[in-house]
DNA sequence: TCTGGTATGTATCTAAAGTCACAGACAACA
DNA sequence: TGTTGTCTGTGACTTTAGATACATACCAGA
């Protein structure tokens, strides 16, 4: 099958993809258009209609929602081996989705068509089954989202959210700052540093400029037990 | 076409089904055993793996969240004319949807089997581009729930919640207590029954037991401009 | 009319989180 | 070395919302 190194390599990586990859799925990868985009770019405005789909190669691209005086708050984000489905509701014709999403890394990826994507749609059931997948999963994320924001405690949320991080690291020291962390959150920087502080107060972490340091594998534990919490 | 009165019923009322109804869509309504359930009853479970679905002809479905506090949040309904997902995670493989759901009055629907949803979903176009598109609804309902909540405040999320309620009813009164409006909001019957107070102080509306009046047509204007802000 | 269950209001207290104002600290670069 | 911009911490204050604890009030049926 004649097929561009990209579309090897999206399916190599990404196994849960490869399972659905029928031979239209296939095609539409080797089609797709290969994109690049600078870091800390737009690539969805709130609002704005969007008629084309990105699949991820490289980077990852955050998902978010601003408020009236300037907070934020991240819902999910697209990761490579993703499809981004953001724009799939204007494209049915609906308001496309009250939210933002910009890269925060240099990203690559995949552009689809509104066109290649109906006619993929139509002819490849392992497309439609990725993509009613990843859709329900979304679903299920922002209402596991909701119920956190709404029952859960800051601190909780936090600890959770450095958790996540840590075991991504592999305990590594995190680059990133409070006022991330409050983009993250749907917070305020001050009122993640008066958290974190507490948390450095009881020995979890180190705090350096732009750094979070894990102090022991007890506060990791710590921080993975407020997941279940 | 040999159809039951159900489906034709289905098809006159709803429009927007009746726009994807090709003769597969047709066939699966028409097949599908009719299923009533009592007020009240718990239709899914959180955790409760679930392989079938309802369409509803009848009634509402409430879908929420329960917190380990024992506070409930809503976070959609299912109307008559729908179909209800919930149960697609579970079916897709995945975990299912971190939510319950209940009936509040008597339900009648359409039950369909996993196996009928999949056979339909694979040879009618007009089911797929349904379901997709009330998936992608739902999603970008939840974004718009997430963001209310984390951003807005509590008295105008009721108000907003009032302003919706009262222009289903015409201007009528709500036969709703302040224990069911805390339970649509994620909060507690006091804080809710204190912020009422206060708009009924503002002379927006009266409160009776059970009963929420509209005073003023200036009172629903204001309920309406607390969406915008 | 008594009684139990449900609905309601509300005053007080506490805690969580947001706001404000400012003071340092650090890094990069001219 | 000075300058500038970005991070950071923090104390004090305010607002919002949840918790507690009652006191009624209303309704229906025994």
């Amino acid at each position: 099958m004649p097929c561009s190194n990209q579309c090897d390599n999206l399916l190599t990586q990404y196994p849960g993809l490869r399972r659905h990859a029928d031979e239209a799925f296939h095609k539409l990868l080797c089609q797709a258009r290969i994109c690049d985009v600078p870091a800390h770019t737009y690539m969805f405005h709130e609002e704005d209609p969007c008629k084309n789909f990105m699949w991820l190669l490289e980077g990852t691209v955050r998902v978010f929602k601003h408020s009236a005086e300037g907070r934020e708050l991240t819902l999910y984000r697209v990761s490579p081996g993703e499809l981004c489905l953001l724009s799939l509701n204007s494209l049915l014709g609906g308001q496309s989705y009250p939210a933002s999403a910009r890269n925060d890394t240099r990203v690559r990826g995949l552009v689809i068509t509104a066109a290649q994507f109906h006619d993929t749609y139509d002819v490849s059931k392992g497309f439609r089954t990725y993509v009613l997948q990843s859709l329900a999963e979304r679903l299920s994320d922002m209402i596991t989202l909701v119920s956190n924001v709404v029952f859960r405690r800051l601190d909780l949320r936090l600890a959770c959210l450095l958790g996540q991080r840590f075991e991504r690291s592999g305990g590594k020291a995190l680059r990133i700052t409070p006022a991330e962390l409050a983009h993250e959150l749907g917070t305020t920087r001050e009122v993640v540093s008066r958290i974190l502080k507490e948390f450095e107060r009881q020995e979890c972490i180190a705090l350096t400029r732009g750094e979070i340091h894990l102090i022991s594998q007890d506060g990791l534990q710590w921080f993975q037990q407020a997941k279940e919490a």
